[in-house]
DNA sequence: CGGGGAATTGAATACGTTCAAAGGCCGTGG
DNA sequence: CCACGGCCTTTGAACGTATTCAATTCCCCG
């Protein structure tokens, strides 16, 4: 079996960028569909393509909610800070999908955002979207879908990985769960390169980077994956998924 | 320290349905501050207050998708099933609180709904809501609302229990989840009764009864809470929220 | 009062963590 | 282009925590 990972590494941060279609934003961008007359808030309000440096903050906890959010290139992490200066990470936004919904409720960003790699976001105000959807059914109507589907990928997510008791089934579950969304973003999700740190993998999976990278070795050597660094190739779904211990439709 | 729990045990089982005003799906049964004539789902097309014996199944997972629910008296359980039949606890769903949001966009019920105790719901169908809400700006408006919430709570929830390394810190958010949801229904959260079993929180926190009930007496000996069966009195909330690991402003 | 399921407790085992050390990758500077 | 240094990752061994399996107790309900 050929587990290897080809050894030429060239550079893939941030650079090519999700197409418009793929991204999670489109619907609020070009509500064109419904509106009978065309229309596009992209022309309009959408701030597009702003380069973030890795390590650089989109927003951070606390702060008043002001927009909604692309990732059209690279990825972030969303994390909390605990009273002592700990980070706690809450999740993982990757190109093509969209942060800052849960900011809405509440009128401030529940968590900090913050770049892994040096990516790109479009930006996308909140006032002028809630101003024109009031105005464009078609706006509104893509919007509450956009929140839809936000819910259900949560849930999802949510049961993914809550009640995953051993660590392999985490890592199981995790490794699914980008593989799931890259392919809906239009990447392979059987051969990606993970944007993020182990220390971030395990902190969000509540686990400890030894364990994971004891895992990532255990899960080479049983042929489910192939990895080398940050590259993955998913090689045997079906015992992944056996891993994971999730029913099929899920996984 | 006072560490007991009245020995009376009342039979709290479903009786004492939730204040309309502090029910989830208020704003879409009454929508009439924004809408300028007054309107009323809820005299039109809610079915009010089916009963729901112990046990028995709102909607199964994979069902199409029909209707929201809102629990106005007792509480429900959400789960996957695995191929092999066992159960996966992915949510409760407590007295005031909605259901069946997360089926809206893949138009099937991702997960079934099934009764912890004798309980109550009210019905809204979706196919009445969609229509009305064309015609009604403010029910159209406070759905959205709802969506937005319903969005921020879990993403809080996720980060509540996700990264939770031990297994007391698991609990321990979990239980200040719980008191948090129900301080939000106009119970108390302070002390309250735990609809569901020890086996079901065990599932859903990705730990053995076993394990759970060693914490739940742990936790008392301490004094941080006092547990008789299912009744929890929430004795130090300070304590909890430490063991809980959680950044102060979230738990 | 008695039966049965749920919850608790106990002891041995398995698993993940911890702390320490070594290895590999990458950017920097010679 | 290669050597150096730092950081991230991997590996090792001892420890601590959660699980397992079994036995007991507690409650709820008849």
């Amino acid at each position: 079996m050929d587990n290897s990972i080809s050894t030429d590494r060239k550079k893939r941060r941030g650079t090519q960028h999700v197409a418009c279609d793929d991204c999670g934003l489109f619907p609020l961008c070009n509500p064109i569909d419904l509106g009978g007359r065309e229309f596009s808030m992209a022309d309009e309000f959408v701030e597009r393509r702003q380069p973030l440096a890795a390590g650089e903050h989109l927003f951070r906890e606390g702060e008043p909610f002001s927009a909604l959010y692309a990732v059209t290139s690279g990825a972030l992490k969303l994390i909390n800070l605990t009273e002592d200066g700990q980070e706690l990470v809450v999740g993982f936004v990757l190109a093509g999908e969209t942060l800052g919904q849960t900011g809405i409720y509440p009128q401030r960003y529940p968590c900090s955002a913050i770049a892994l790699e040096d990516s790109h976001v479009c930006e996308l105000p909140y006032g002028s979207l809630k101003e024109t959807s009031s105005q464009v059914p078609a706006l509104s109507q893509n919007f509450q879908s956009m929140m839809q589907k936000e819910n259900f990928d949560l849930h999802r997510q949510f049961a993914m990985l809550m009640a995953r008791k051993n660590a392999e089934q985490r890592l199981s579950a995790f490794l699914l769960n980008l593989s799931m969304r890259l392919d809906e973003r239009g990447y392979s999700g059987e051969e990606f390169s993970l944007p993020m740190s182990r220390d971030d993998i395990a902190n969000f999976l509540g686990l400890r980077k030894e364990t994971l990278s004891r895992l990532f070795t255990k899960l080479h050597q049983t042929g489910a994956i192939a990895v080398r660094g940050k590259h993955i190739r998913m090689l045997d779904m079906e015992t992944l998924r056996d891993a994971s211990g999730l029913p099929r439709h899920i996984a």
